[in-house]
DNA sequence: AAAATTAATGCAAAATATTTGCATTAACAG
DNA sequence: CTGTTAATGCAAATATTTTGCATTAATTTT
């Protein structure tokens, strides 16, 4: 269940809320079509951007579509594995930098076998980040890159 | 407070425990060199891969060198404004993703300001990030760009 | 269309994680 | 050494996340 691909074009139709066929999509992915996970939906479309998950309890409740807090945890979470709704995978942790924040990127390769992290600089990747945000009318301040893998001492083993 | 920038040669000093002038670095940066300071910075350095509060304090306490856990969350998060650690920026929230995850890639404009996130795919971004991981030997699983700056709106405004 | 099945929800409470206030300790300037 | 004050420790308040179980409601079966 963890690596179920859901179709591009569905999640078009999820954001702008055109002709969503909700039962026809939870079935695809073998969930009940329910009244609190499409008003998650709903919230996530209307708000977004990156929210909690009590932001989302409050935004329905101030609709007075109120659902449990809990009940968005489990939605969300169930949500993630389907890769319809996103979290930042690392564990959220602390590394010792190597490299100097001056230049306002980090980026670490991080196995998801042994845990171990690895920083990296890559003046391409700068490069191209800071082309995605001239090219988005952005003013970057900060890049964060996280590769997720199998490192190699782990994938010799 | 926020932005000062860290000599990089002191933090490779840090790192490798080489003639680390624990003193003089915190001075640099308007600090007092305590114990608790210098063992956090060990603990880091000998974990090796992202922690969190928790597990610092509980490494620690098996050296028998314990801190305070309150402690070491005031450490961490002074060291985090001195960009000498680093934890993920986002607000940790879920976002709805435009783009399917059958890519492995997420990537996001975030702005600083009013908070939105902008959904992206680069393939150029793809590729630097898949010849980063190779050069390092490196199986990549997923990927996962933030740029965090301020967004077109805003900055007309 | 009704009954049976069982996934999903709500509620209460437990477990975790994070923050705050204040008294005490210890860095360090003089 | 002494005084000043940043930094720490402790206790307790808050906030966040998870769990167990009874109930509800979506879907399947008859």
């Amino acid at each position: 269940m963890q690596n179920i691909c859901i179709n591009r074009g569905t999640l078009y139709d999820i954001l702008y809320m055109h002709s969503f066929d909700s039962t026809g999509f939870f079935r695809s992915v073998g969930l009940r079509d329910t009244l609190p996970r499409r008003l998650v939906i709903t919230a996530l479309t209307e708000i977004g951007r990156p929210v909690s998950h009590k932001e989302v309890h409050e935004w329905l409740k101030k609709k007075r579509t109120a659902i449990n807090l809990v009940t968005v945890y489990r939605i969300l979470e169930k949500f993630e594995t389907l890769g319809l709704v996103h979290k930042q995978p690392t564990s959220g942790g602390f590394v010792l930098c190597a490299l100097s924040a001056e230049h306002g990127h980090h980026g670490f390769l991080s196995c998801q076998q042994c845990g171990t992290v690895e920083e990296f600089a890559d003046p391409d990747l700068c490069r191209v980040e800071n082309a995605i945000a001239r090219k988005a009318g952005f003013i970057p301040a900060s890049h964060l890159s996280e590769i997720v893998g199998i490192c190699s001492t782990c994938h010799a083993a």
